[in-house]
RNA sequence: GGGGCCGUAGCUCAAUUGGUUAGAGUACCGGACUGUCGAUCCGGGGGUUGCGGGUUCAAGUCCCGUCGGCCUCGCCA
């Protein structure tokens, strides 16, 4: 885990409890002398017949306890008795102990550079068992980590290793930063509720029946969206909230049923004012957490320009291997997936695979074939670039369908050299862009184009404010319904819906949606012609919303906000890719907490006193 | 709702085309050993091969179903 400062090495004077006078990751040579009394959990032990080391761990580290039953002899004040030798012959990993001794440096030889306690060492005296520990299913030190299935049961066991604390303590500390941070800012932390009023379009919910409602329930929080811009209406100014929300929809690895946002809002605002605040906490994060500098502002790219460079709206920009159009010299070649695909209104897309022909083999990519058959793609056309005759040119089975010229054309226009790897999607735009963007990104981990370490934060800027619904034949709110449109779009609403853009932005993260935010509409009449083109009449506006038009008539400061997921910055700034590893209690893919059984079967009384009857799914 | 991978000792894994008594490391138990830090050495116990059904002379292995975990498409304003 990187940072510049932990736990472990600030003071830890105040650790000191009336069970124990350090920690197990705080004694240094200066320490050489004192008698101590250390308490945690038995790592390893190795029991020589005579002497018996055991490694004893907590949260700051190991330190290595010396058992030797001649100590009482050969070193006065060390004295250990039979019967505590015995006890400590007896101890197996996992059992919780108390132990008294005295710091002793470690001899010539002896010094263990892999611990920061590795210079000394404890001889023990006194041994108390606080908890014999049964044999665990696992152990929280050994190298290879059981099935997440088992780590999730015995989840208690799983937080022991120092991996998951390091990640607990990042979390917190980036709490931390959070709140100090807007504190300076001055906004105020406002707790809005949990249980509150379902309000449809976007996640399904999470309901809560209502014990003297029969009949109604409460929803859980998809996000504080609408609460947090009433407090802007009653004049809170900033604000800002560590939320938990929930939305029951089908997991990912970055996705999980509850979750925690780092909400916020402002009055009085633009565009501007948000991307600063929250450039500012980026660089907070980094230099707070990381030790590293980040320059600002942030880099950004406006929607389109993030589509057609790297096909994605959130691109991993730790590297380039951007995506470059060829239509023009397909609709001209003779090969007939590229020309039919233009004819009839596709697009030829492909990327530039730097020094990668030799590396994938002819399996390898029909491997790369699939993989964007995943999103769509019919085929995956490839081209290893070579040097033949002093003649730059395109080598593969469908390389004869191209000119020298075409050829000559789509190497300039890849910036391709001898050596690389030409990949090609002829497809509708969606499906060109979809496969190229999940395809660069593998290539990008495979190849090793980037340092896993670094920090590729931008801004994502002017997404449409509505999308089509082919299906139901409507235009859906891409943010949400309260998303201000652009300045210079506003008259294009009624005639070209499809390209208003919005004030909105994203801010995305090594190729994660980071955070989201707008700034919101405060015109009624604005308001009104947004929810007419998503097709919401003013009834049933005001049936679903009718709490916020009512507080925007009362004086509403013009405002704007944004939402972090806390949750995947932790799991960025680990370098994981698994946000289960980066929440103390998480749910699996089924929503299910495997530690404590829920969800589980009620009583039929509570049923009934919410008036809750259950009916079998169908078979 | 769809697609894919996985499930064998407490744990991590192995087991030839379907073929004898399902093995190894580790953990655990017993013994030996006075400076280890992956301690070492000797010995031992430990299995409903997730569950149910089917094919077969014979199933850990093949087929169907089911449960659970993971990845993913849809979904996630």
């Amino acid at each position: 885990m990187p940072g510049p400062s932990s736990t472990s090495s600030r003071s830890t004077s105040t650790l000191s409890t009336s069970l124990r006078t350090h920690t197990c990751g705080e004694l240094r040579e200066e320490h050489v002398g004192q008698t101590v009394t250390l308490c945690g959990w038995v790592a390893k032990y190795r029991d020589h017949g005579g002497v018996v080391f055991i490694d004893l761990r907590d949260r700051y580290g190991l330190t290595q306890l010396v058992f030797d039953p001649d100590a009482g002899e050969k070193l006065s004040g060390d004295g250990l008795n039979a019967a505590t030798h015995e006890l400590a012959r007896g101890l197996r990993g996992e059992d919780v102990v108390k132990v008294t001794g005295t710091v002793h440096a470690r001899g010539e030889g002896l010094v263990n550079p892999k611990l920061s306690t590795g210079a000394i060492e404890m001889r023990a005296s006194g041994l108390t068992v606080l908890n014999k520990a049964v044999t665990p299913p696992f152990e929280p030190g050994a190298d290879q980590l059981p099935g997440e299935e088992l780590r999730l049961k015995y989840r208690y066991l799983d937080l022991r290793r120092p991996a998951l604390q390091k990640i607990m303590e990042l979390r917190h500390r980036l709490s931390k930063v959070t709140r100090d941070y807007f504190d300076e800012h001055g906004f105020l932390e406002v707790e809005t509720p949990i249980l509150g009023r379902s309000t449809p379009e976007g996640a399904r919910d999470y309901l809560v029946p209502s014990r003297v409602h029969p009949g109604e329930f409460y929803a859980l929080p998809q996000s504080p969206q609408l609460y947090k811009q009433i407090l802007m209406v009653g004049g809170t100014d900033r604000y800002f909230q560590i939320a938990r929300c929930f939305r029951d929809e089908d997991l990912r690895s970055d996705r999980q049923p509850e979750f925690s946002q780092i909400d916020i809002e402002m009055s009085f605002v633009g565009r501007e004012d948000v991307l600063n605040a929250i450039d500012g906490l980026i660089a907070a994060f980094s230099t707070e957490l990381l030790g590293k500098e980040i320059s600002l502002p942030l880099p950004r790219l406006t929607h389109a320009e993030a589509l057609d460079r790297f096909g994605s709206d959130k691109p991993d920009t730790r590297f380039g291997l951007e995506l470059k159009d060829i239509s023009d010299v397909a609709a001209a070649c003779e090969f007939g997936v590229f020309n039919k695909t233009t004819a009839s209104g596709g697009k030829v897309r492909g990327l530039c695979a730097p020094d990668a022909a030799a590396k994938y083999s002819r399996k390898d990519l029909d491997g790369l074939t699939a993989f964007v058959g995943e999103w769509g793609a019919r085929g995956l056309a490839w081209f290893r670039v070579i040097e033949e005759d002093g003649a730059v040119k395109l080598q593969a089975p469908t390389a004869k369908f191209f000119t020298a010229e075409q050829q000559t054309q789509i190497i300039e226009r890849l910036s391709a050299k001898p050596g690389d790897l030409l990949l090609f999607v002829a497809d509708k735009p969606s499906v060109v862009n979809a496969a190229l963007a999940n395809l660069r990104n593998r290539l990008g981990k495979e190849l090793e184009l980037y340092d896993p370490a670094e920090l590729a934060a931008l801004w994502v800027l002017e997404f449409p404010l509505v999308t089509r619904n082919e299906e139901e034949n409507r235009w859906e709110a891409e943010h949400h319904p309260f998303c201000a449109v652009h300045p210079d779009d506003e008259e294009k609403l009624k005639s070209d819906p499809g390209a208003v853009r919005a004030e909105s932005y994203d801010l995305v993260c090594n190729g994660y949606e980071a955070a989201s935010g707008s700034v919101r509409i405060h015109d009624p009449g604005v308001q009104q012609a947004v929810f007419d083109l998503i097709g919401m009449d003013a009834e049933e506006a005001e049936r679903r919303f009718g709490f916020l038009l009512d507080a925007l008539k009362y004086g509403a400061p013009p405002h704007a906000g944004i939402a972090l997921g806390l949750d995947r910055w932790v799991m960025i700034l680990a370098q994981l890719d698994n946000i289960r590893d980066v929440i103390a209690f998480p749910k699996t893919q089924k929503a299910a907490d495997l530690m404590t059984g829920a969800p589980g079967e009620v009583d039929g009384k509570q049923l009934e006193e919410l008036h809750i009857r259950t009916v079998a799914p169908p078979k």
